[in-house]
DNA sequence: CTCATTGTTCGACAGTCGCGGTACAGTGCG
DNA sequence: CGCACTGTACCGCGACTGTCGAACAATGAG
């Protein structure tokens, strides 16, 4: 693990909710959380328009508020969301999180 | 209604997440959803020190993000929780949010 | 009316955020 | 090895955020 990830005990719901709170790492979340493997160019392409340097910006937001782990593998940088350390320690938080993000889209 | 509220539907949870994102306004939402009515100086009182005009621009950034309502009332200025509204829109996010201010309160 | 109380508005300021460009490091492929 | 590819590091920039003090408006109490 090349990068310093925090422990569940430390993540801290402010950190999460700052986190979340911004469109473009909001909807790399949901993109994660759609399951499978990503790695940072996948999403940028999904994504549309953002340059690279700005990415990785949002990801070590959000890796250090402890929503995803970042993991090099090859030349590539795997992301998944920590979906089992947030539910455990927030129970129904990011569920209602990423249905609300959908009911957003709904409305837009 | 002196303030301008944003509409139940133009509620966004980007801006919900962020302005819940920061201690000072989580803890203010902690205290009104514990009930009764506050006005501004309450809430003051109970979390300390922080001044008054640091404290109107944390009650813009939520009345603005649809948390809270916001009503004059004589020279005081009634806070609320937008619960119904908010959990409507996002079934079960305020109750995650608080359970888990609540959980990192133990964990510190 | 006079005055204390309540909270807003305004101005200022340091710090952080979001963003992109350029340069660079690490990797795999031919 | 040489090169393309993936993503980071670093720099600088403009905008926004969080904070406060001082002045002010509105109101209720005496």
């Amino acid at each position: 693990m090349r990068y310093r990830h925090p422990d569940p005990a430390q993540i801290r719901i402010d950190g999460v909710l700052s986190a979340l709170g911004h469109p473009v790492r909001l909807a790399s979340v949901r993109i994660l959380d759609g399951g499978g493997v990503h790695n940072c160019g996948d999403i940028v392409k999904i994504l549309g328009a953002t340059s690279k340097s700005t990415m990785t910006h949002h990801w070590r937001v959000l890796r250090e508020a402890g929503v995803i782990f970042q993991e090099p593998s090859g030349r590539e940088n795997l992301l998944r969301l920590r979906r089992p350390d947030l539910d455990t320690r927030y129970p129904g938080l990011l569920d209602a999180v990423l249905a609300g993000a959908a009911t957003d889209d709904v409305t837009d």
